[in-house]
DNA sequence: TCAAAAGTGTTCCTGTTACACCCATGT
DNA sequence: ACATGGGTGTAACAGGAACACTTTTGA
């Protein structure tokens, strides 16, 4: 009944989603930071950043203490995605890893210089991922790309302020899709998220759009279950998907 | 780096929902099987049915297994829920659970007998239970609501063949409104999840229904991230939720 | 023939999509 | 003045909700 599991090991990892310019397009696309392994299995293969789960540290904590040390960045959006437990997912050991997936402002993820072991993917064009981890990053990329049509996730990518262009063109890089800007608006304006700071961005060499601010009256939907009762106030739809396959 | 966790143990636990009629007014609502502890901490509250995670065992045959071990029945539908590890959620050493839910079939899940031990509860109205259970059941029943409205599980409550007024059952006992007979009609033969048989439904004293298979073709959607392709078919919307809290 | 549930038809309403059009600014 | 994106208006369409109505059985 008790049985204690030293063969088994608890490990966190992130999958860390920025919005970059394409290389030769200049469009923002999606990048996700990885970490090259230095040892056995895998060596020389690029992985998800994690570790080991310390005895004392909460889950939430340790996925952003692995997204710090990476990118020495700070998350402005954190939550758990999946846990991956397969027996045969890590040679040798068995190790459960607890995976969270997490967005990092853009502006702050163009600055980052990366070393010899730390690189940014375009996550669209991945290389033959350590472990499973190519399926985890496929599964995160399907959680973040319904999250966006339904939730509120976007401003993640952007600073305190931003205009309604900005705010599309986040969803545009993400849903790999053009909106058209009218209904963009009209759906934001109708949703509540956004805020209207009264302020406009002069500089451009057009009408100078309005600011908006992030709404956090509404609380945010992050796909955890909440300490607080549900929130009685319906979010908006979005597509559904088979997990992982672990019962598969 | 490679820090062994002795102070931490895994543990699986399962939300098994079936629908039972209610003592007094005889229509379906959802129960759930809990277990009785023996013993400290929480000794004499109810719990969810669990148990350590053996080192050679997959999380959802784990799962499963506890399943069949309090019910003695297979389950027609298991999906991972969540992970819980919050250190202060278990008195004394710290345990992280990979917690799944489950759906039985109603017609098996009315025929079983319970001990001393083992109790079904209604879904909605349950005592204090142990450690933080009462949070994981109440994350586990919006799961199961909002999963009804976009997704094909209501089948798993019931057998191989069924009426539309069964399935419509499922569905009102389940989301707790009554709906059109006609417009579910639509919805569901639009949706294209169920397959008429040709046969029919005598016995009754009105006009016999037609019975009809759910239709396997259409991959089912399960919370889970699959090895295969995900699908291209998006299935339809489901209102949005807060997770768990855990880091709030 | 009547009650009860199966099943069909139709209207209304709401939210989304597509697209035409005007507005304000820098060059 | 004109190019460029900001912002508004509106008609067409699709899907859902409400509800009247017909059909088929057992009693």
């Amino acid at each position: 009944m008790s049985a204690e599991q030293p063969g088994t090991t608890l490990a966190v990892s992130t999958v860390i989603f920025a919005l970059r310019p394409d290389a030769t397009s200049g469009l923002m696309t999606l990048w996700l930071p990885l970490v090259r392994r230095t040892r056995e299995p895998y060596e020389g293969h690029w992985a998800l950043p994690g570790g080991w789960l310390p005895d004392d540290e909460e889950l939430a904590t340790a996925a952003a203490r692995t997204l710090r040390e990476t990118t020495s960045l700070t998350p402005t959006y954190l939550e758990q995605l999946y846990t991956f437990g397969a027996l045969d997912r890590s040679p040798g050991r068995r190790v459960i890893s607890v995976v969270y997936w997490a967005l990092v402002q853009s502006v702050e993820a163009a600055q980052v210089t990366v070393g010899e072991n730390v690189k940014w993917f375009p996550a669209d064009a991945l290389p033959q991922l350590a472990f499973d981890h190519n399926r985890i990053v496929e599964y995160a990329l399907w959680r973040l790309r319904t999250k966006m049509e339904y939730s509120r996730v976007a401003h993640a990518f952007l600073g305190e302020t931003f205009t309604l262009s900005q705010l599309r063109e986040v969803h545009e890089a993400v849903l790999q899709r053009p909106l058209d800007p009218a209904n963009f608006r009209r759906s934001m304006e109708a949703s509540g998220s956004i805020v209207d700071t009264g302020e406009r961005l002069a500089g451009a060499r057009n009408r100078p759009p309005r600011l908006y601010r992030y709404n956090a009256e509404l609380l945010a939907p992050s796909g955890a279950p909440s300490r607080r009762r549900p929130s009685e106030i319906p979010e908006r739809p979005h597509t559904a998907r088979p997990t992982p396959g672990e019962s598969s």
